[in-house]
DNA sequence: TGAATAGTTGCAAACATTATCAAGTCTTGC
DNA sequence: GCAAGACTTGATAATGTTTGCAACTATTCA
């Protein structure tokens, strides 16, 4: 039951392709947070912030431990910092590469 | 007009999200290639492969030059090469962690 | 105990992506 | 010109993902 690592590239990055999770993970990437903290800071509805984690969990990207009232959540694999600053450095090139012509990235919400 | 970062790079991992667009990443970045070399490299259909080169070349991050008969891809951003280290190194890095219960993630091929 | 806060789960509708087949364009070589 | 190879495009059914609401569990605190 072997799955090719390419294949589970594309499901980790899958697993990334989420505007609401790539912000989780920035912001865990940073410091613990517990979930109303993170619900403070994303502008989205608990039932849907927790479904999101639900997915980074069942991708082991993060952990989650209750203390006490709250539920705190860790990113579980310090690397994905990196991988958040890989991407950040191909978008740079791709915008220098192209300017500010039309792109696909569709205009919305700011910040 | 920008788009925010983080949806931005929501956008990039989606693109990266399937198996064959990252087979074709990892191709192109040994190398550049006509579409008819992936076609022998990638079990895919003609129509799908094609589809695959033109969610990549939406996002800008390969181009193609006709040639000839041929059309050739290349990759437009050298740094896709880091995003897929990176990912390789997470990959290991959750694998290691958690010896191979899941079973979701076990590596087999090459890259 | 009961109210309030913190999170999660289930589910159905809305939406997006993928695979496949048929049809079309472009270029080379005869 | 025209057949063949190399690709792309369009349409569509099948599948997968996201959202939002309601209901539910767990913990704290008065």
């Amino acid at each position: 039951m072997s799955v090719p690592l390419y294949q589970a590239k594309a499901e980790l990055f899958k697993t990334l392709g989420h505007p609401a999770r790539i912000r989780i993970l920035e912001l865990l990437s940073e410091r613990d947070h517990a979930v109303h903290e993170l619900l403070d800071l994303i502008d989205i509805e608990p039932s849907s912030l927790s479904q999101q984690l639900a997915v980074l969990r069942r991708t082991s990207l993060v952990t989650s431990a209750r203390v006490g009232g709250e539920v705190i959540y860790s990113v579980s694999v310090p690397e994905v910092r990196d991988l958040l600053l890989a991407a950040r450095g191909i978008l740079s090139g791709i915008i220098a590469a192209q300017g500010e012509l039309g792109s696909e990235l569709s205009p919305t919400a700011t910040s």
